[in-house]
DNA sequence: AGAAGATCTGTAATCGATCTCCCAAAACGA
DNA sequence: TCGTTTTGGGAGATCGATTACAGATCTTCT
């Protein structure tokens, strides 16, 4: 007996050999194959029995070469090891999955010359969509994409033009509940570790800042408390010991993602000092790890599987010949109140005793609304154990794929 | 002027187009980009002008027609969202990129049915290359894959034959070594949270915990010591959970991986208890945050980068054309020492065990104190190689230890 | 000079599925 | 019965690159 899906002579099994051992044209079989409802049932089921018994594969080089379109899209992003596309590129991976497209992975490393090389990959390749996390691409890359009817979509961030469909965080909205929060708790002295400005997330995440501050009638104490950081454990590391060393240092600082919060943190342990005693951090991106960190970290946690999820929707319906105008679907981030934020100490900002560990925080804190963040009466955060994954928390209706409880953690 | 890459008539440009621009046939012109030196040097000059005018790519899908080849790998793993094996992605990745071949990304979910359907789809899409984290892969397909030629390893977990080329950590001796660690910390009363027994990552930890214990003449307390994971959070936190529910408690744990050691120690914490002090947790898979987390985790450390850049060049090498006795390569795991660990307490609350030897009060967490164990029994791992394997332990021990500088951390 | 190589270059078959034509047969109407 | 419409299905062109083979040109040697 020999292996399915190979013929006699040791090559695949094609279309032709299907259609010789049901005694039709290839016509015919791509037709059953393609369910055209136009064939004898007859003829069809001989067909089927025929592609049953030889294993037959359709080949999908033939088809996309034949089809111009394959049934792929290029996934193009800055690193797949950050936990926050990863969680995405779940959520996209699982809707792509249960709609028939597999998925090319291409991580940039928010270089702008492996990103152009991927766009132009996706083009070589005839991909159906792309879903693209952009650094900084070359907009006639993008418009070629367009003229050749290949589907594109923005995911976490915009692109200038904002001639794409995208699904994207409010970043703004979350930088101001944080903001709005660390008042809340009493620290007036706050400073900000941003991404690179030339991103969206970075500007955004900024300008909620500034913006919960004016709000606020806070000042700004010290250009130097505004940091432009690069996204990194590096980055968050080197702008966090540049805090340090300013002659009057803030008392609470903001930081733009996950991987700088944990090179921050890092920097202010190393330099002797306690969170949230010395100094409070709140960070962007929550991970099932930020419960157990010492202190325990509040962050603006953002859907990212949702994220990607959405992200994924859109590409699917404008491959589905969906042709309106441009669609931007933005998602809430969360507020997840910890222990890194939990108030001044009523005593002077001295050193106070080992870890305060159980300090709880009653939730009394205001200033931490979804959205807009100026509404007096919302809903308490509590921390959610569970990670990522809370529900709602978006302006969207049904989120299909929840992708059960902690699926897959295998190894 | 018009867009690159698209002629005239709108459709693609293909290399008619340009043998036309060029005045030579699509022969040569197929040649000069496939680097055929017989053609003369101006004739090929004149057609790589006649690319550049036109933006000319050439179509993937008919070079893999014709070729019965895609530049592409198909990487089948359960989740892309765990750490563990989202480093390795990005050490296969950047092997990928740099050979320039492209990766379809699946994530099986440790589902048996959708690993089959990914599998297909790889002989579907004719990829050239496998890279597999194997579930429970149905091995009629597996040799399909063989009899058609492409090429396919394993990594991070054998299959049961060993037909294949694999890279893998030495799981056993990790076990072994977190084992021999807990013992010179002094405790006594070990118990294990492994995954499933059928996955060689789960069983070989499990192996290794019980090897490591009957070389020390020390003995499991009971039976019920060993438990049996999913290698998922929730999986963790109920064994613990289990073992915290016994009328004697084991005084250290060995988890067997990252997610789990999460739901351990979640566990431990709401049961009022603290690690170290109430019970020791050593975990498998070291993170960024293990560092920081609290307390800070002792683990075993796996080189999953280099996990993965290892299967990428042993697939790589079989692609072009390696065809000696199957190789598996073999990576040591580090144990990286931090304060779950710390050493049982001199007022042992519970219980009274057994004298201990002295307690190690400083403690290294910046992760980089690499296999700085205390305990002088410990067997000293090189690089191992697995029988099949006749020379050249060491022609690959100069692993370019990808990715310095924390590549991509971009958001 | 002429023959035998050596070196380029072009022609055309080929990969496998899709899909436009077009024909044959069946169904229908008068 | 004959003409017209409907329907099912086959033949074959086509997608774009690769490559075996053949033809053309240039060397080199007798």
């Amino acid at each position: 007996m020999r292996a399915r899906g190979v013929n006699q002579t040791g090559g695949t099994t094609t279309i032709i050999d299907v259609a010789h051992a049901a005694g039709v044209s290839t016509a015919t079989v791509s037709r059953v194959l393609n369910g055209d409802s136009r064939v004898n049932p007859t003829l069809a089921a001989k067909v089927q029995r025929a592609v049953n018994k030889l294993g037959y594969r359709p080949s999908r080089a033939a088809r996309t070469l034949r089809t111009q379109q394959a049934r792929v899209w290029a996934l193009i992003i800055p690193d797949v090891s950050n936990p926050h596309f990863t969680d995405m590129v779940r959520g996209i991976e699982d809707v792509a999955y249960s709609a028939g497209y597999s998925l090319i992975l291409c991580n940039t490393d928010a270089d702008a010359e492996k990103e152009r090389t991927y766009l132009e990959l996706a083009l070589a390749e005839h991909v159906v969509g792309v879903i693209l996390a952009p650094t900084s691409p070359d907009p006639s890359l993008i418009e070629e994409m367009l003229s050749r009817k290949v589907s594109i979509v923005t995911v976490d961030r915009r692109i200038a033009s904002g001639m794409l469909d995208g699904a994207f965080v409010n970043n703004v909205a979350g930088a101001e509940q944080a903001v709005d929060h660390l008042l809340a708790r009493g620290y007036r002295h706050l400073a900000c570790i941003t991404g690179p400005t030339d991103t969206t997330t970075g500007r955004d995440r900024l300008d909620g800042f500034m913006a919960a501050l004016r709000r606020n009638g806070v000042e700004l104490d010290d250009p130097a408390f505004v940091r432009i950081g690069d996204f990194r454990e590096s980055g968050g590391k080197r702008e966090m010991e540049g805090l340090l060393a300013l002659p009057v240092r803030p008392d609470a600082v903001l930081v733009a993602n996950n991987l700088m919060t944990l090179g921050a943190l890092k920097a202010v342990v190393a330099a002797g000092l306690e969170v949230p005693s010395d100094m409070a951090i709140v960070g962007f991106d929550d991970s099932a790890w930020n419960a157990i960190v010492h202190p325990p970290l509040t962050c603006v946690a953002q859907p990212a599987y949702d994220l990607g999820a959405e992200s994924a929707r859109l590409l699917l319906s404008r491959i589905e010949g969906h042709s309106g105008p441009n669609r931007e679907v933005m998602l809430v981030p969360t507020l997840r109140i910890r222990e890194s934020t939990a108030g001044r100490s009523s005593r002077a900002p001295t050193r106070s005793g080992p870890a305060m560990r159980g300090i709880r925080p009653s939730v009394d804190d205001t200033g931490s609304g979804v959205g807009r963040g100026d509404d007096p009466a919302r809903a308490r955060q509590v921390d959610t154990v569970s990670p990522s994954r809370r529900s709602g928390a978006n302006e969207r209706r049904d989120r299909a794929t929840g992708r059960t409880k902690g699926a897959g953690g295998t190894r």
